[in-house]
DNA sequence: TTAAATAGGACTAATTTGGTCCAAATTGCC
DNA sequence: GGCAATTTGGACCAAATTAGTCCTATTTAA
């Protein structure tokens, strides 16, 4: 069905449960747990590959936790997939390390490596932002707000 | 690494394959698997797929073999892909059918299926005749227009 | 010092995927 | 009519990947 892995959905939705909560505050693996419903130690997975990969900010020790290291509008859904799943490539020819074995396929990679950008475009559209909750029922208000905001 | 299978990968070199050759006659398992340096047995799994899902027409018997059931130019690298793997869906959040159990997951519904339409929309804007050698220079220029980026 | 956290990694079970094979049905040709 | 060349349908197993859990070490606030 050609879909992205489970614990890369997953890590999408704890992204989206971390942007949805007080940016000014770490937020527990078991707090996460419980918002999510998604067993702790899966969570707990997640936030380490995450915080590894530089997508989240983690403070260790009593009163630590996970936070966004960017700002929910600076993370793109491609960001997420790309730290569990590495770079996005639907075929081996996709990448710049193409070793086609069989005789046709060579004659594919071109229309590949361009598909792939295409999917790839389209997933760092997508930000974290759009993903989360806040805006989904004021995002008029939000707009007129921009307005007023001074930029 | 969000692939598509091996076997759809290979089943998209060889409709390019018989994309390429001679529109006017069936052309057999064992010299497909010959051109393509895919095993036969591989390669008849393949074909049988593709023909009961109608992109293929077969001939049984002696002299018999597979021929294409449309134009090139009406076959999609989105048809291929659905014919092995089913509706192109990156999460069970991308389809109609979703039954999210997590409590957040559902705030992500509506995103996912508009990331997936947009993947979607791109698999389908590229036709078996553009991964197919004839036109190989001029092809794909028009992919990139396809994708019209906005979410 | 202790309790509450994250960090790192090993490990296993479950699932999916890749690949092969066999028996049956169909068709053209001698 | 019989044979050879095909596709058809499905079963089957091995390999690879993925999901999920667990243990121990480290860090930090109170």
């Amino acid at each position: 069905m050609m879909r992205i892995n489970k614990l890369t959905d997953y890590g999408i939705v704890v992204m989206t449960r971390i942007a949805d909560m007080d940016q000014s505050r770490v937020h527990t693996a078991r707090k996460i747990s419980e918002d999510t419903r998604i067993p702790l130690p899966t969570v707990t997975r997640l936030l380490k590959t995450l915080s590894g990969n530089g997508l989240l900010n983690s403070q260790r020790g009593s009163q630590g936790g996970y936070s966004l290291s960017r700002s929910s509008e600076d993370i793109s859904v491609a960001d997420i997939i790309e730290t569990f799943e590495g770079p996005i490539a639907l075929t081996e020819c996709s990448t710049n390390t193409c070793e086609c074995s069989y005789e046709t396929k060579c004659s594919v990679e071109e229309p590949w490596q361009k598909i792939n950008d295409t999917v790839k475009n389209a997933l760092e559209g997508i930000s974290l932002n759009q993903m989360a909750g806040k805006n989904q029922n004021e995002g008029l208000l939000n707009l007129s707000m921009n307005y007023s905001g001074g930029m």
